[in-house]
DNA sequence: GCACTGAGCGCG
DNA sequence: AAAGCGCGCTCAGTGC
């Protein structure tokens, strides 16, 4: 069943009345009512939500953005929903959706990225968004969003696949909203060590921290330039000449290459001041509260299907300050990443036996190795990821043709990929995401009639084949990375049952394992002591259940690494 | 003063 | 050794 919760038609004026307040209607699996409208004043909300949610509906919402947060903040969680704007995205470029009518009836629509729509900022005046409250749209227009997307699922011929895809990403977006409601668990103390063993005390005002200012000092006293600023990519380039030194670029692994006495601080300058600048005590005033890194995720964010961020980098945490994500007192940091994902994701989409069989071990790039390289693991990890990648020169290019004759197979369903994107067609991934179409400018540039131009053309057409190549792999990857993370999740919602006393006292979630962190391919769960093992064993369970979803029975594993850890630095 | 781009570097 | 894919963030530099 599901249940749609719209703003109530009343409020969504810009002169919004004195009672905001949210439409629901129930409807059933095809989308037809079932029920009574129902119109509640947003402050009952979470008591109405919390109410209905015993009957297990699929909560169906323009955005989970706009009604999921306040929802948590309010004490609710829900089972599973229904994300309009993402389905409709995905929808309106699926290949299996292509004979539908759906994306011409869709595409003029405006399609909210979900990284262009809202700011980054929740407005904690009111329980939920103003925007929510007086922009929304009505009930009626959300029933018929959802009546056509169920019927441009039901019309193709993988309706298994896409409401696979649509329903784990839905559970995504719920995962997101509630990792960003929970955070990651930080000790800002931890963080603060970090940062006064490498820069030094936190300085005043806008002053360099004193390991940086030393180091600054050093460099304009080595290059002889005595106002130099190390922050100007210019200003060093033009100093770095007069030295003597001839670089093209300021690259860390370009300087690496060379032999002058500047070039050790100034390398160690550009990593503490890429520390000081991206991650230090500003970021830690602006992201971390009250012990826990809440950054915003963007589910959808990515082509791919990959999820984004916004704010805080999340996606980009250094090694160097995974020491301050630390487990409460009684509690560990379960980490846990699928060993070489997209290389097995790869043998799996093509159905290739042989790497089927190296990736038998849980080392699979060691399989690839004894199979083909001589052993030889380094190779054989460099050339598996040219292929994916699309590498044409250095090494990982030079050792395409053993690849190929070692797996024709995996390497052909990449080569296949690539060579459909250079013509300007689409791909898709497992479970019937695709990549956009190429733009006009890029079909006309195929075109070109000169010289000149056709050359660039066919630079711009190896580009697009390099990125249909990639995608194939990387969003089929991400297919699998949404499924596990919606199977562990139903399995830790079930959790609390499940172990005597295993929810609060005062009734609250404390104590339960929670999400708290997602990476590609890595999940992060905080988790008790005593619930550890049990986590643990879920982790793979759902490893075991997202294989099953994506490709049924194949003789591929997707073994997971699992580390149980009080820091994350520790972890891997 | 604000918006934008490119360089550079962090992550997978 | 550091190219081949996907991102976000900060700073310098540029243009309005």
């Amino acid at each position: 069943m599901y249940l749609v919760l719209a703003t109530a038609s009343g409020n969504r004026s810009a002169d919004a009345g004195p009672s905001p307040a949210a439409d629901l209607l129930s409807l059933d699996a095809a989308g037809n009512p079932s029920g009574t409208r129902l119109t509640v004043a947003l402050q009952n909300l979470p008591d109405v939500v919390r109410g209905l949610e015993q009957d297990r509906p699929r909560w169906v919402w323009q955005r989970t953005q706009d009604w999921y947060p306040a929802l948590l903040r309010a004490g609710v969680s829900v089972e599973k929903c229904h994300d309009l704007t993402l389905c409709r995205n995905i929808l309106v470029y699926s290949e299996f959706t292509a004979s539908t009518g759906y994306p011409r009836a869709n595409m003029a629509l405006p399609v909210e990225g979900a990284s262009d729509s809202r700011p980054g900022v929740p407005n904690q005046d009111s329980l939920f968004d103003s925007q929510v409250q007086q922009r929304g749209p009505g009930l009626e227009e959300l029933c018929a969003d959802l009546r056509a997307q169920l019927a441009a699922v039901r019309d193709t011929g993988e309706q298994a696949k896409l409401s696979l895809l649509l329903a784990a990403e839905s559970a995504g977006t719920l995962i997101a909203a509630e990792m960003q409601h929970t955070g990651v668990p930080w000790r800002e103390d931890l963080h603060e060590a970090i940062l006064q063993t490498h820069l030094g005390p936190r300085p005043e005002g806008m002053r360099r921290p004193e390991q940086l200012e030393r180091l600054a000092a050093r460099l304009r006293d080595l290059l002889g330039v005595p106002g130099l600023n190390p922050d100007s990519g210019q200003e060093l380039l033009r100093a770095l000449h007069r030295s003597g030194v001839e670089v093209k670029t300021t690259r860390s692994w370009e300087l690496e290459q060379l032999k002058h006495p500047a070039i050790e601080p100034l390398l160690a300058y550009k990593k503490l001041s890429r520390l000081f600048a991206a991650n230090g005590w500003a970021w830690l005033d602006q992201w971390v509260a009250g012990g826990r890194f809440r950054p915003e995720y963007v589910v959808g964010g990515v082509v791919s299907g990959r999820w984004a961020s916004r704010g805080g980098g999340a996606l980009q945490i250094p090694r160097q300050i995974r020491g301050a994500a630390f487990a409460d007192s009684g509690y560990k940091l379960i980490v846990a990443d699928a060993a070489q994902l997209e290389p097995r994701v790869l043998a799996a989409l093509a159905r290739d036996t042989k790497m089927a069989e190296a990736a038998r071990d849980k080392d699979l790039y060691a399989g690839i190795a004894a199979q083909g390289f001589g052993g030889d693991r380094a190779k054989a990890k460099v050339a598996l990821l040219g292929a994916i990648y699309g590498a044409t020169t250095g090494e990982s290019g030079r050792l395409m043709p053993q690849l190929t004759r070692t797996y024709p197979q995996a390497v052909g369903y990449v080569e296949d990929a690539a060579r459909a994107g250079e013509k300007g067609r689409i791909v898709t991934t497992r479970l019937g995401r695709s990549c956009p179409p190429p733009s006009t400018a890029w079909m006309a540039a195929q075109r070109s009639t000169t010289a000149e131009e056709q050359r660039r053309a066919d630079g711009a057409a190896r580009s697009r084949g390099r990125f249909t190549r990639n995608f194939v792999v990387q969003g089929s990857a991400a297919d699998w990375a949404a499924c596990w993370m919606a199977e562990l999740r139903r399995r830790l919602r079930a959790f609390p049952s499940e172990v005597p006393g295993g929810a609060a006292a005062d009734g609250g979630p404390a104590g339960v394992p929670e999400m708290v962190f997602f990476l590609h391919d890595e999940i992060m769960v905080h988790a008790r002591d005593e619930d550890v093992d049990r986590v643990c064993a879920l982790l793979e369970e759902a490893a075991r259940a997202a294989t099953q979803l994506l490709f049924g029975q194949i003789p591929i594993e997707f073994p997971v690494n699992i580390t149980v850890v009080q820091s994350y630095a520790d972890a891997k």
